[in-house]
DNA sequence: AAGCAATATATCTCTTCGGTTATATAGCTA
DNA sequence: TAGCTATATAACCGAAGAGATATATTGCTT
């Protein structure tokens, strides 16, 4: 299992596996269930799940002969972090940092003087 | 200029781009400028920055002989948003929504009865 | 206008991805 | 245990991605 950002952002490109997520988001589901809404086979829908599950946004339970899935939130809280940290460049109630951006400009390994 | 979900998430699965937007986070810079960290050719960059310009994450301005690049926050901010759906999987400020969940169940075009 | 500096584009290669069909595995059920 | 159901794995294919080098473009500077 993988787990960073790279395989993290990687899986949510795929339109396919964020609908999948959406689906999770009802609770959990099998495979079957998973597949039904799309026009894909079932292997290609089986490698979408481990592709998510490598990312850590999934995990599987065994049920008698099924195997669902369900959502695991902490590659999503991952990346919702990373993303944080940009947050002051959109959130208005950030904005009250004005001054912010120009204290922190060349503040590390970048010393160009505009 | 695409700035789909598919085309965000695509262009932060890459650690290089995502470095670039870090560093655009301290203010607009240079293509040699963002070059300079990495060891990839300048076309490479280049790429990198397109990709990056057409998922709506950054633009180009036009300064003499340069043409220096930008955070653009929007794309972040559509990212932000979607990831929010999901915020009560693991924010416990929204886990009073105790019964929501079961409540949701079901609620669109998929009904199934479990 | 010539030359240089900054950047973009073209072309090529290798790898990864997303899909397919065919087949294997695992667990019920008769 | 034979067969069905649910799912996984293998092998293959075409398209897209990320890199390289070579070359084109654009705007200063002299």
């Amino acid at each position: 299992m993988d787990s960073s950002l790279d395989s993290i952002f990687s899986a949510l490109s795929d339109p396919t596996r964020r609908a999948i997520l959406e689906r999770l988001a009802n609770g959990k589901a099998t495979v079957a269930e998973l597949a039904d809404p799309f026009e894909l086979s079932q292997p290609a829908i089986s490698k979408h799940l481990k592709v998510l599950e490598q990312a850590g946004l999934i995990r599987s339970g065994r049920e008698a002969t099924s195997r669902p899935r369900e959502l695991q939130p902490d590659a999503l809280k991952k990346i919702s972090d990373w993303i944080g940290d940009y947050r002051r460049f959109w959130d208005q109630s950030f904005d009250r940092l004005d001054g912010y951006l120009s204290k922190v400009q060349g503040y590390e390994d970048d010393k160009s003087e505009d």
